[in-house]
DNA sequence: CGCGATTTTGAGAGCCGTCAAGATACGTGG
DNA sequence: CCACGTATCTTGACGGCTCTCAAAATCGCG
């Protein structure tokens, strides 16, 4: 588990434009609030169901997933995370995590004492509301999820997902001349969706089949989102300045 | 919109042993919080897909459903909301609810001005504490239907349904006789659970012939909750002290 | 007593799951 | 640079769980 430290007030991530920008008070506070730094290789799983974690996560850079099982082993996927996203926010608030998590990708995650968290509140009001903000993002997130799963055919599904993530991806900057570094494999999609790995395997194929998508290996790519999300029927929201922790 | 007022100090609801006590500080603050309290009719749509209201609301007594639509008329419901849930937190906080809030019974509610929230977290830490305690949970009963929906066969998400919700009105003390007074019908808890009515119907009546349930009307009375919780493949939690604002 | 909401029941179709096997891609060691 | 094992992706056949259509029976309520 190595580590190491990189200061807040440099962390590239507070650029981003989809981030909200701290003022130099709760970057000083940050930074003190802040462990480390905890990297980890694709494949780690970082927490695991019912986990009570000493620690608090925010990706900084890489996917994980986030994914409930059933003791027969069925599989479902809840989210992805990716950078800005917090992980053990549970653990934090009922001493059990309610999903696992799973590194997808070599991942940079920075570190806070889960006891600390409480001081946040205190000290810093408005680092208390983000962390609010954040896991009611993860609602809706989640809601629009279970909309998914419980209502749209598995075509509409995959579109959804692909669009979904695609978009998120692209706000963060992550896709590049119209491609997106994309770790997720048909399986996962599969227990993302609800669906059977053979039955995502056909209907992804007649997507791609029809241009709707490009997706090899681990490259992503949509060249028309708005098609998609009209064959997942689905529309975007507008676009909201997040907080970063 | 009739509205009244009752002290928070008196209010019965702190009283139930699944909620924390707040302390005379606190109390005090909530009770100036508050702007008053709404009563609406079975029925009464609270808050739209998308709306921004002003208000947050805390419910005191009474269901209601929360739920998402597609535009061809396709529903989900995402979950219900009980006696200590909040409505209106996405509003609050992203301008836009994510879903739609609908009573199912007469409800009353306690009413807060949205517009300080903020200063519950500058002044009250625990408070704004609680929020997030309240999103969190919200997120992880999201995460138990998913599970549900994306990997439980019909009949057991109709008992895990079933299971679930008598609980929940067990903890919350309404449970009495072994019956609960179940303000949901057939076609809702299909749209719960992300199946037909058609199938729905014949799954339960299947159920109920094994004795596994006994629902008739608003009524509903669980024999023996294990062996429900057997078949939906589910298994409780330890009960979580809540906060209630 | 009558009307709308809700629940039941039957029939038939189809979307999607399971089983099975092969093909392809990828990482590793020789 | 090639061989080989593992993970991932594809494809075909078949079955069934769940859906849709349709209509009748009950319930709830004014």
């Amino acid at each position: 588990m190595p580590t190491r430290r990189v200061a807040c007030r440099e962390c590239p991530h507070h650029r981003l434009d989809c981030f909200r920008a701290m003022n130099a008070d709760e970057i000083a506070f940050m930074e003190d609030f802040k462990r480390g730094e905890l990297i980890v290789d694709a494949g780690t799983p970082i927490l695991g169901e019912g986990a009570n974690s000493p620690s608090l996560y925010t990706v900084l850079t890489g996917w994980a997933v986030r994914y409930k099982t059933l003791e027969d082993g069925r599989r479902q996927v809840m989210n992805y995370a990716m950078p800005g996203d917090l992980i053990g926010l549970q653990a934090s608030l009922f001493d059990a995590m309610g999903h696992a998590v799973e590194a997808l990708t070599p991942m940079l995650l920075c570190v806070f004492p889960r006891e600390n968290v409480w001081t946040l509140y205190e000290r810093f009001p408005s680092l208390g509301f983000d962390v609010t903000w954040l896991a009611s993002r993860e609602e809706r997130l989640l809601e629009e999820n279970l909309l998914t799963v419980g209502r749209r055919s598995a075509r509409e599904r995959i579109a959804y997902a692909l669009w979904h993530l695609f978009g998120r991806g692209s706000a963060l900057g992550l896709v590049k001349n119209g491609e997106l570094d994309f770790p997720v494999t048909q399986a996962l999609l599969a227990d993302t969706l609800g669906l059977s790995l053979v039955h995502t395997n056909k209907t992804l194929a007649r997507l791609r089949g029809e241009g709707h998508v490009d997706w090899r290996g681990r490259r992503l790519r949509i060249p028309d989102p708005d098609a998609l999300a009209d064959i997942a029927r689905a529309r975007a929201g507008k676009p909201l300045k997040r907080p970063f922790l």
